[in-house]
DNA sequence: CGGTTTTGACCCGCGC
DNA sequence: GCGCGGGTCAAAACCG
């Protein structure tokens, strides 16, 4: 596998690097450094994938079938996929949709961001019971410390991404029921805490808006779905045939699912549209263009098969990508990638979409 | 009336 | 040990 080295882009999350680090932008908890280290490779795999994240350990990342299979899936698409190591050595991984470099190419790169502890520590109740009221609180306390206590939790793959959209709760075709909210240091706008409703589903998600752009929402999905999304009944009801998942992606349905759950939630993003709604579904429409190697259109019939052997198969069919890209950051540019990140994220344009994948594991 | 949202309290990890 | 901040719980309020 030949590698050519031509500079990275790292992101961090606030509390891995604190706050102000040199050059680097912060929006709202991701932090944005200057590229330095990147990677381009003629072809890639699943495996080479790990290779090139420089992870002493990947076996954990291999582990994780919809991480796996989603990252095969968009060596496919030719998708920048980045990675890091923090100072501690632990691994993390993190994901940035892009365009690639060259045909037949993707790019991965190198960054840090720092694991976080799932460890679960015995917590010592307060002996004394006071009040009869207070004794029932310690009582859930104590049953939720025994549950907690016996099943470890572990924390699922991270994907965040960041949307410019007037909507916080983008649509992905998941019933969301919201669970909390909380108010994000330095940045006026709360942060929404969101589980999948269906039974024994533990997806979760947050929602923020970023402080330094408002017009962006930072989502974050944790976790792999258990069931197909209610889109595809709801795409069904309206007579559409939904083609079944497709290769490493039919397993599961990750959170992020980049495959058959966004491709159907496709569908609905176009049907969307056309009942007047752009500014949602912008997430769905951006994942599933990008790494689904089919590009299948039920109100069409179309279905078409990008050949992750070309770039130009890629470039012309941006599928709805151009929607939230603008089309001169669609363009073969050797540079992309850098100009990409500058643009985002240190230029603050505006007129700029941020789309921001992060695998945190 | 059932499902969802709101919101204050609580839990937990981490840094000082 | 204490405070802070992120994450979660759960009762009450809300809504269709």
């Amino acid at each position: 596998m030949e590698k050519k080295e031509m500079g990275v882009m790292s992101v961090k999350s606030e509390e891995d690097v604190g706050v102000g680090g040199g050059s680097s932008s912060l929006l709202n908890g991701f932090q944005f450094s200057s590229v330095f280290d990147f990677y381009e490779v003629e072809k890639s795999s699943s495996l080479g994938f790990m290779e090139l994240l420089g992870v002493e350990n990947y076996s954990s990342l291999l582990d994780v079938p919809q991480l796996s299979s989603t990252m095969s899936s968009m060596a496919h698409r030719q998708t920048t996929i980045m990675s890091s190591s923090d100072t501690n050595g632990k691994d993390c991984s993190e994901v940035l949709n892009q365009l690639p470099q060259t045909p037949n190419s993707c790019s991965i790169s190198s960054a840090s961001s720092e694991a976080v502890n799932d460890e679960q520590h015995n917590r010592t109740l307060v002996d004394q019971v006071q009040e009869d009221g207070e004794e029932e609180k310690q009582k859930t306390s104590k049953q939720l410390k025994t549950k907690k206590t016996n099943q470890k939790r572990q924390r699922e793959p991270r994907f965040a991404f960041m949307t410019k959209s007037e909507v916080d709760h983008l649509e992905d075709g998941y019933r969301w029921r919201k669970y909390g909210q909380k108010a994000v240091k330095n940045s006026p706008f709360p942060r929404s805490y969101y589980r999948c409703t269906t039974v024994s589903c533990n997806v979760k998600k947050r929602v923020e808006r970023s402080y330094t752009d408002p017009t962006i929402v930072v989502t974050t999905y944790e976790g792999q779905h258990i069931h197909p999304s209610p889109a595809m009944s709801r795409s069904a009801f309206a007579g559409v045939q939904i083609p079944p998942p497709t290769g490493a992606l039919s397993g599961g349905f990750p959170a992020t699912n980049f495959g058959s759950v966004l491709q159907e939630n496709n569908y609905l993003l176009q049907y969307q549209q056309q009942q007047h709604h752009p500014h949602q579904q912008l997430l769905v429409n951006t994942l599933s263009s990008l790494s689904n190697p089919y590009n299948y259109n039920p109100f069409t019939q179309e279905k078409k098969l990008c050949n992750p052997g070309t770039t130009t198969s890629f470039l012309r069919d941006h599928g709805l990508l151009q929607d939230v890209v603008p089309s001169h950051m669609l363009k073969e540019d050797e540079n992309f990638i850098y100009q990409y990140g500058s643009k985002v994220i240190n230029k603050e344009n505006n007129s700029t979409t941020l789309i921001h994948l992060e695998v945190d594991e």
